[in-house]
DNA sequence: CGCCAGGACGATG
DNA sequence: CATCGTCATGGC
């Protein structure tokens, strides 16, 4: 008979154990989530938590390192440091960035904000359906997405249940009325045309990661709902081109304000100037611009 | 309720 | 090549 002690031994444990990351300041991890970059986090008091990688992560800020534990199967601490851009010198990008008297006014609010390395998959679909669209709505879609079309992942109970967001044939296989029932709108063809390509191996987009900046953008650009700025999103936030610069309106109206002295700028034009002020720091710039017109509007509103 | 949304697309000048 | 109306639907 064994003793209720020993019983406790041989139990497996019920979570996994936490892993921590290495990110040293200024590195901010809810201003990370929220600098418009992902759009399938759920921030709560325990941490920031997200289906990815085949499992489920949950992360929380902790000084100078973030605390992940997995709450589906054991994943990749590599790839989630990778996915947060943990590693990403932010002090001298950052200390580069305030030499612009633009940038070194927005700082003190947008520090910490790191460039993150998505799924390029997940990350381009997110941003075909953002455009026309607005934050809360493209997260809906993206759930919806997931729950409808995702695989489930187990995680404990008093978890919520997880969902991956849908591999290409998934959506691939879809009905235009079920994608519409992901309130994808009038974007549901744009969506299935690409995951079609990609299920049929027109489109390798592993092949794209590896290829210049340039030849990249001009495979997206061919995409069914692609246009420049999706294109220049999923460059920055998938593929890792830092020279990537996504002029929304938001952008554009900071541009145009701080730098411009308030004349319209064709986006084009900015793009070219912003490549050629911020070089190898073009994408940081835009994020930072982002974030911090978006702020000074909330502040204002 | 009316306006708006991290734009793309096709049709016109 | 620049401009312009249109697009589906939930937030706000």
């Amino acid at each position: 008979m064994p003793s209720p002690h020993a019983h406790a031994r041989i139990r497996p444990r019920r979570t996994n154990p936490e892993v921590l990351i290495a990110a040293p300041p200024p590195y901010h991890l809810e201003r990370t989530l929220q600098s418009g970059q992902a759009f399938r986090w759920t921030l709560t008091p325990a941490g920031a938590r997200i289906a990815f990688d085949g499992t489920v992560a949950l992360v929380r800020s902790d000084g100078p390192v973030l605390c992940a534990r997995w709450l589906g199967p054991p994943g990749s601490a590599e790839r989630l440091t990778r996915y947060l851009g943990a590693g990403e010198p932010l002090t001298e990008i950052e200390d580069a960035l305030a030499r612009d008297r633009v940038l070194r006014r927005i700082l003190p609010h947008t520090s910490g904000i790191a460039l993150m390395r998505q799924d390029p998959w997940e990350c381009l679909i997110a941003f075909v359906i953002s455009a026309f669209n607005n934050i809360p709505k493209i997260q809906l879609t993206m759930d919806r997405l997931s729950l409808r079309f995702g695989d489930a992942i187990a995680v404990p109970a008093g978890h919520p249940a997880a969902r991956m967001f849908p591999a290409p044939d998934r959506l691939a296989d879809a009905t235009l009325p079920a994608l519409r029932g992901c309130v994808l709108g009038y974007r549901a063809p744009y969506v299935r045309g690409i995951a079609r390509l990609v299920a049929g191996g027109e489109l390798d987009l592993g092949a794209v990661a590896s290829l210049p900046y340039a030849e990249a953008r001009a495979t997206l650009l061919a995409l069914p709902g692609v246009g420049e700025k999706v294109a220049e999103c999923a460059l920055l936030f998938a593929f890792g081109h830092r020279e990537a610069f996504p002029v929304d309106v938001w952008v554009q109206r900071a541009v145009e304000r701080w730098y411009f002295s308030g004349r319209s700028v064709p986006a084009r034009s900015i793009r070219a100037w912003a490549r050629d002020r911020f070089g190898p720091l073009t994408g940081y710039a835009q994020q930072h611009l982002f974030a911090g017109v978006r702020a000074l509007s909330r502040l204002r509103n």
